[in-house]
DNA sequence: TTGATTTGACCTAA
DNA sequence: TTAGGTCAAATCAA
């Protein structure tokens, strides 16, 4: 994650990262970097993410995540009954619980900051604000988005946490091609951790 | 001393 | 042949 000093440092999910390489991509200003669970070895997770500053704007990362974590080193979460994969429930978004604002403040200090503007530009989409760091990729399932989500999070969080001003984010899913997940996480200039 | 990061080399798919 | 992804030795930091 990149603040206002440049400084960069990985994304706080509740995962245990390690950088295993970095690579200069083709047309892109800013070199991609590669991670996978630390406890690959020891748990066979082969949980890895790849992490790469947009060119656009060098306070923006993209985040891909593949595979899904095996090790039993993930923050804790909130359990409710996991939707099977490839499915996208709806009850239990209804079952769910929102995070009230103090939590996902607290949260979001603690981690990142994710621009969910313009959201719906592919369908169907899904992404979790987790209760606890984001965990086990099944749980970015877990919650449907209401078409209204980032309007009220940006009324409860910005400012100045998140910038309104940014369109072209993005969160999609291609589990039928690979289980990965992808998402822009936006800093605002101002954004404090 | 141990674990994490860096970085050039290597592998592989397109 | 090239670009993206991974490996692994060297280096760094706690």
């Amino acid at each position: 994650m990149c603040t206002d000093d440049g400084l960069e440092g990985s994304v706080d999910d509740g995962h245990s990262w390690r950088k295993y390489g970095q690579k200069d991509i083709l047309g892109a200003k800013f070199p991609r970097s590669y991670y996978r669970c630390t406890y690959r070895k020891a748990e066979k997770c082969l949980a890895t993410k790849q992490v790469q500053r947009t060119d656009a704007n060098p306070t923006v990362f993209d985040i891909t995540y593949k595979g899904e974590h095996t090790c039993n080193h993930h923050a804790r979460l909130a359990e409710p009954p996991l939707p099977e994969k490839h499915e996208i429930n709806t009850t239990h978004h209804q079952q769910l619980s929102r995070p009230n604002p103090g939590e996902m403040l607290s949260n979001l200090r603690a981690n990142l900051a994710v621009n969910t503007s313009d959201f719906g530009a592919t369908d169907p989409y899904s992404f979790s604000f987790p209760l606890e760091p984001f965990g086990i990729i099944e749980d970015y399932q877990q919650l449907h988005l209401p078409n209204d989500f980032d309007d009220e999070l940006l009324q409860v969080y910005s400012p100045p946490l998140i910038s309104p001003g940014t369109s072209d984010s993005n969160c999609y899913t291609d589990w039928d091609s690979s289980p990965s997940l992808n998402f822009t996480v936006y800093l605002d200039h101002d954004f404090k951790f």
